[in-house]
DNA sequence: GGACCTATTTATAATTG
DNA sequence: TCAATTATAAATAGGTC
């Protein structure tokens, strides 16, 4: 009755939005629309999704596939328990992240560690390579062509930095999702 | 004239598409909406996002924020050349950067690096505080929380996989958007 | 920051080319 | 793998609480 939602939206214009407060709610809105589409990406076509997003000045939001266990037991082997054939430091993380999400049934989300989770069915794979990465000064001093050069040198010195921010912001936010609403961990 | 679009879409139910085929496409739909989506949410409010997707089995897809060079000015300082006073490894990374993307316009996505650049800002950030982080063996004996140090651990394992994967993969799949559609670049 | 609200804009399932 | 199509399902701007 009243007059509530007489503005209704027009035609977005995709461009930065001035009013700051209007930017924020947009943020705010949108973030949880981009992670809710993530999430249907994931459950309906089996894909893996990692994403980060940080609005201006703040702390960084962040969203990771689901069903980390079942991942995890898709490369190191269902149900198996660590390799007692190599108990190196590898073995040791997947414990660790198996205990860090053992509270997760597979049918929920499980959004913490956000976007290490993607990154870490690539660590598993490793695993099974069975063999570790020199990547330190070493690094630089390969054989790797050009692009991948580039891109592999940023991505390092991205890495120290994520290493960094990790160990600056304390826990990050992450998200999850259920019964159809998204909320902070 | 023709039956072509008599079966329009249900609703959809979230659950994993069974049909190898349908789930293809979907996958290569939605995956499009989710980068289209995150276009936006960049573009409108200026927020920063890296995002992965893998679809089962194949080489991953990614996305990052647009405008890499301006996030740089802000954080190094509006077209300031790197400083003589500190001109170590740091610059070298940021030189690269800059080269890698030299060709991109402000208003045009630069989706080359991908994943790497949302992390990028947090690497000039940290080459504002002019200080490295010493990330390999001595990063676990830190003095960090319990539950920063699980995620940095696996983060840490995680992301140098992903430098691997950056070798392996050889150049990764980005995405550019341009004139309402999306394409390989 | 989130929960609602409504009208409108967008995304998209199923299908063919 | 991408383009086009159309009817429908979903997302969301602007607002209040």
């Amino acid at each position: 009755m009243s007059t509530r939602w007489i503005m209704v939206r027009k035609s977005i214009r995709l461009a930065k939005i001035e009013n700051q407060n209007n930017r924020l709610v947009t943020f705010l809105k949108r973030r949880n629309g981009v992670f809710k589409k993530e999430n249907e990406l994931v459950v309906m076509t089996g894909a893996e999704v990692g994403t980060i997003v940080c609005p201006q000045g703040s702390k960084p939001y962040s969203f990771g596939h689901p069903n980390v266990n079942e991942t995890i037991n898709k490369y190191v082997g269902e149900e198996r328990p660590p390799s007692p054939s190599s108990p190196g430091i590898d073995d040791k993380y997947v414990q660790m992240f198996r205990k860090a999400n053992s509270r997760e049934l597979n049918t929920r989300f499980n959004s913490r560690q956000d976007q290490l989770v993607f990154v870490l069915n690539l660590k598993i794979k490793l695993k099974q390579m069975n063999k570790k990465v020199e990547i330190h000064q070493e690094w630089f001093k390969g054989p790797i062509e050009k692009i991948n050069y580039t891109e592999a040198s940023i991505l390092k010195e991205g890495l120290e930095d994520l290493l960094l921010k990790v160990k600056n912001y304390g826990t990050e936010r992450g998200y999850g999702y259920e019964n159809g609403k998204w909320k902070a961990e």
